[in-house]
DNA sequence: AGGATAGCCTGCGGGC
DNA sequence: TGCCCGCAGGCTATCC
């Protein structure tokens, strides 16, 4: 399930592939999946010059968990992964199942996008500015900097928990349950707590915690639970990091008292009832 | 209008 | 062994 930290590792692996490699063909297996948007912001008919081809590729940037693949001549294929999505690169090995779209490059490689559960999909723009005016506006500073001054004003007046706002990506961009729930053990906080509730000095520090996180699963690869893999196939390790997730019933690493789990916010979530305080 | 809820979709594991 | 059910959850649409 990507969030954040397997979001840029796809990215920092698949850069090497693509840049300034050029698009020479794309197949496209479940056209549903893509949404192509011209410069009026509607929505417009799927093409290959739309999904790049021809093009050759000078970027790959990101924003919270989505992925953007800019070619040299502006046009933009953003990609979001959902639950279960992939971007592997690959010396053309015959398609496997719910491989949705692929690109040829002049490399001789192919990138293809596999998504199962169909979560994720491909928006197409013809250009960086209209990806981020259009779409990623809609999001919350990326996570990775993130502060306590942007969460005391987005959160200011909340009732909601504050798990769900975490989970709220127009709040910050790039927190899925796994870091949500680490950060929050970090931090100190129940995840039921109300956010107004929630003083100001522990804000920042629930805006550190999330910050270390996401930069510690970055660099351990990325957590791979079930599908995650890179670019280049690779699974993460960040998962053998994980303090609370997945964790319920076990002893917390902290206190040894017995990890509770229960849903919050709509989500399984697991925390420590002695080390985080409900205020 | 903020916040809670339902639904989308497939694979997998547990129970019978 | 095989089938059914529940669960995983990022996001949007809808309701309250």
């Amino acid at each position: 399930m990507p969030e954040l930290p397997e979001v840029e590792c796809v990215r920092r692996t698949l850069a090497p592939h693509l840049l300034g490699v050029r698009v020479v063909g794309v197949r496209v297996r479940r056209a549903d999946v893509c949404e192509c948007w011209n410069a009026l912001g509607r929505c417009v008919r799927l093409t290959g010059r739309r999904l790049l081809a021809g093009q050759r590729i000078a970027g790959v940037e990101r924003h919270g968990k989505q992925l953007a693949i800019v070619a040299d001549s502006g046009a933009v294929v953003c990609v979001h992964m959902g639950m279960t999505g992939q971007l592997c690169v690959h010396g053309g090995a015959p398609a496997r199942a719910h491989e949705h779209v692929t690109w040829l490059l002049d490399s001789g490689a192919t990138l293809s996008f596999r998504d199962p559960r169909r979560f994720g999909g491909v928006w197409t723009f013809p250009s960086m500015a209209l990806l981020r005016a259009r779409r990623w506006s809609e999001l919350g500073p990326d996570a990775l900097t993130l502060t306590g001054d942007h969460l005391a004003v987005a959160l200011q007046g909340s009732t909601r928990a504050v798990k769900a706002a975490l989970l709220d990506q127009s709040v910050a961009a790039g927190i899925g349950n796994i870091y949500a729930d680490e950060a929050l053990f970090r931090a100190g906080i129940d995840p039921r707590t109300r956010c107004s509730r929630i003083p100001v000095d522990a804000l920042h520090a629930l805006a550190n915690a999330v910050r270390d996180v996401l930069g510690e699963a970055v660099a351990r690869g990325g957590s791979t639970l079930r599908d995650y893999v890179d670019a280049n196939g690779e699974q993460g390790g960040a998962q053998a990091a994980h303090l609370v997730y997945g964790r319920g019933g076990e002893a917390c690493v902290r206190c040894s008292a017995r990890l509770r789990q229960a849903t919050v916010a709509q989500r399984t979530t697991v925390w420590c009832p002695a080390c985080q305080g409900r205020l």
